[in-house]
DNA sequence: AGCGTCGCAGAAAACCTTTTCGGTTTTGTT
DNA sequence: AACAAAACCGAAAAGGTTTTCTGCGACGCT
C-alpha cells in the first residue's frame, strides 16, 4: 500500500523558462502573456505558445510579493459546527472565487486565544483584508482598530461601532413573518420561541410584536421563551393549547421548535394549516421539508449576507471602507403550514 | 454612514525595519530571530527587542517564495451545502491548524469546470498540497497523475489507485451497527434504507447483511431501498409493518430516515425501544437528539476522516506518497432507540 | 611574534514577477 | 538620403526573507 516513490513532482515553469523557449528576454514574456502594448504580435504569439507548451502558470506568490497585495483575504468564523456559519462562508467563497481572490478558513472555535492566533498569522501571510463570521446575531468583541487590513463583520456585528457589520434584519424578520400570517386572515396568534440570551429572538419577537400592534392585535399570550429545541416546542404547545385552546397560528423562534409544535398538534389532533397555522425561523432545509405539512419559515438569507461582506470587503481594500451596522432584509419561504383562513 | 477615510493602514514592518532599529545587518536579524547560532546572545536580545518594538512578523509570501514551500494547501469540496463535508473539512482545517500550515477553501459545487478552474487557481497560488472531498461515497474521477503537488482524496475516493484516498468504513458501519442490535438480543431486524444508486447505501447494506449471515440469521425481508427522506422511512415503515408486524428491530440507512420510521412506529403503537429498537446512521446531532427516543446511530468518524487526510497529506508533502483507499472505522452512539430486549 | 581557530557580523545571491527606462530597430516623411 | 517618430525589446530594480560565504577581530597555542 505504501510506496516510497510519487510521481517526478517536476518544478513548475517559470518565467524565464518560458522566455527561454520563446527566445526572447523575461521582460519580454511578461509583456507578451500580460497582454502589455509594448511586443510585437507575431513575438507575443510565439511567447504564448511557449507557455502554453510548459503549461506555465504565473506564481501568485512572486506577484504578490511584488504588488504588495496577495489577492487572498481570511475567513474567520467562530463556530464551523453552527450552522449559521456555512451559508454565510458559502456566499463569501462565491464572491470571492468569482473576482479571482482566494479564501483562508479560520476556525476559531468560540476561543478568543485561537483567534488572535489566527489573526496573527493571517496578517503574517499579508492578507488584503479579513471576514469575521460570527455564529449568533449578538455583538461581539472588535478585533481592533489598529489592523493593517480592513476588516468586514458577518452575522454577529462588532461591539465597536467604527468597524462594519452585515447583519441579517430581525427585527423586520419577526415583522414579515407576522404579516405574513395576518395576511392568511390569522388574528389569534402565539408565539414560542427560543433562548432569550440570544438577541435574535428579543429581536424577532419585538419585531412581530410591533406587526401585531400595527393591526391594532396582540399576541395571544405572552411570548413563550424557552430553548431552541423541538422538546421546547413540544412542552409549550402543550401549555399554549391548555390555556388557549382557540389559537390559530403559531409563531416560532426556529424551525425546530416549529417541528415540535407541530408534532403535539398533529398528536391533539388540531390540523395544519387549516385550523392552526405555523411558520418557523431558519429555512433549514432538512426540517422544512421534512414535516408534515412542509413548514413555512422565514429565511436569513445568509448567503446574501456572506456576498454583501464580501463585496464590502472588495471596496474597503480598494480604499473606500464603511462603517457601522448595516441590515440585510430575510424574506418568507412559503409551504404547507400555512395558508388563508377559509 | 459611509466615510472615505479608514485608519491610517500603516505598511506592516520588514526586516529591513528591525534590523536599522537594532543597528545590525539584515542578516544578522533574520538569524536573531530565527534561532540561528551565530549571534551574541546580547545582539540577539536587542534585535529580539525591536522586533518586539515595530509588532514584526515576517512576511511569509517573502518565505514562500524562496523557500518554494509556502505552508499553503488547498480544501477543494465538491458541495459545500451537503452536511458532510463540514466535519471533514473541520478535521482537516483542525489538523493543520496546529502545524502552522494554511488552508484555502474552494467549492467546486459539484461542477467539473469550476473544480478545475480552482485547481489551476490555487497550483498558480503554489499550495504545497491538495485535498479534495467530496460529497459521496462514490469514486470520483482523479485529477490526473500529473500534478506538481501531492492530492489525498477524503469521503469519495478517487477512482485511479494510484492515488491516496481515506474514507469511513461504510461495511464495517453497516457490521456494527447489526452487532449492536444482536448485541441487544433482536433477531427480527428489518432495513430500510436510502438511495440505491449511493455506495454508501450498498455497502451498509453489505455489511449488514454479511454480520447477520454470520450470526445464522437472515433479514425480515428484503432490504428497502427508496430515498434518504423522512417520507421514505414513514411510507416503508407502514408497508414493513403490514407485512412482517413481529419486526423487533428496523436498521436505516439514515438518521432521516429513522426519525421517519420512528414517527409510524410510535403512531401505531409499538414502542422504542421496548418493542421496536431502531438504528440511524450518520449521527446527525440535530435530528438524533430531537426524536423520541433519541436515536441510536453510526457516527461515521467525519473529523476524524479529515484530520487523517491532513495528516496524509502532510506526510505526502514530506516526500512519504502512499497510495489505495484507506478506510477508518466508524462507531455506533447508543442512544435511548436501542436497548436490551427485556 | 606568528599562526590557526573560533565566534560573530555583513554582503550578496536567490526566489519569481512586474515595471520603468534606456537603447535599438523599423517606419514614415520630406 | 536624412531625419523624426514610433515601435519594439532587454537590462535592471524592486518586493522581503533566508542562506551561504567572506571578512574581521579576538583568542589560544607554539
Amino acid at each position: 500500500m505504501a510506496q516510497a516513490t510519487g510521481p517526478s513532482r517536476s518544478q513548475p515553469a517559470t518565467l524565464s523558462d518560458v522566455a527561454r523557449l520563446a527566445g526572447v528576454s523575461i521582460a519580454t514574456a511578461s509583456k507578451a502573456l500580460n497582454g502589455r502594448s509594448q511586443v510585437r504580435a507575431e513575438t507575443r504569439q510565439r511567447v504564448i505558445e511557449a507557455a502554453e507548451r510548459l503549461s506555465f502558470r504565473p506564481n501568485q506568490v512572486a506577484r504578490g510579493l511584488l504588488a504588495g497585495r496577495t489577492g487572498t483575504v481570511g475567513l474567520l468564523t467562530s463556530d464551523l459546527e453552527g450552522r449559521f456559519s456555512i451559508p454565510i462562508l458559502m456566499g463569501a467563497e462565491d464572491a470571492f472565487g468569482a473576482g479571482e481572490v482566494a479564501v483562508f478558513l479560520c476556525d476559531a472555535r468560540g476561543d478568543a486565544i485561537r483567534e488572535q492566533h489566527h489573526v496573527r498569522a493571517l496578517l503574517g501571510r499579508r492578507v488584503d483584508g479579513l471576514i469575521v463570521v460570527g455564529s449568533r446575531t449578538d455583538p461581539r468583541p472588535s478585533l481592533g482598530r489598529e489592523l493593517p487590513v480592513p476588516v468586514v463583520y458577518a452575522y454577529a456585528p462588532s461591539e465597536d461601532p467604527a468597524d462594519l457589520s452585515i447583519v441579517p434584519d430581525s427585527v423586520g424578520a419577526g415583522r414579515i413573518a407576522v404579516e405574513h400570517l395576518l395576511a392568511c386572515g390569522r388574528t389569534r396568534i402565539a408565539h414560542i420561541t427560543g433562548d432569550p440570551g440570544y438577541l435574535a429572538s428579543q429581536e424577532r419577537s419585538e419585531g412581530a410584536l410591533a406587526a401585531l400592534a400595527d393591526a391594532g392585535l396582540a399576541l395571544v399570550g405572552e411570548p413563550r421563551f424557552g430553548v431552541w429545541s423541538e422538546g421546547w416546542g413540544r412542552a409549550a404547545t402543550a401549555m399554549l393549547l391548555d390555556q388557549h385552546p382557540d389559537v390559530d397560528a403559531v409563531l416560532c423562534g426556529s424551525d425546530q421548535i416549529a417541528r415540535g409544535v407541530m408534532d403535539v398538534l398533529r398528536e391533539r389532533g388540531h390540523r395544519v394549516p387549516e385550523e392552526v397555522a405555523v411558520m418557523g425561523f431558519d429555512n433549514w432545509q432538512v426540517l422544512t421539508s421534512a414535516s408534515r405539512p412542509p413548514l413555512t419559515s422565514v429565511d436569513m438569507n445568509l448567503e446574501q449576507v456572506g456576498r454583501a461582506a464580501a463585496h464590502a470587503l472588495f471596496t474597503a481594500i480598494a480604499g473606500a471602507q464603511r462603517s457601522g451596522v448595516e441590515t440585510l432584509p430575510c424574506r418568507v419561504v412559503i409551504r404547507g403550514s400555512t395558508a388563508p383562513l377559509s
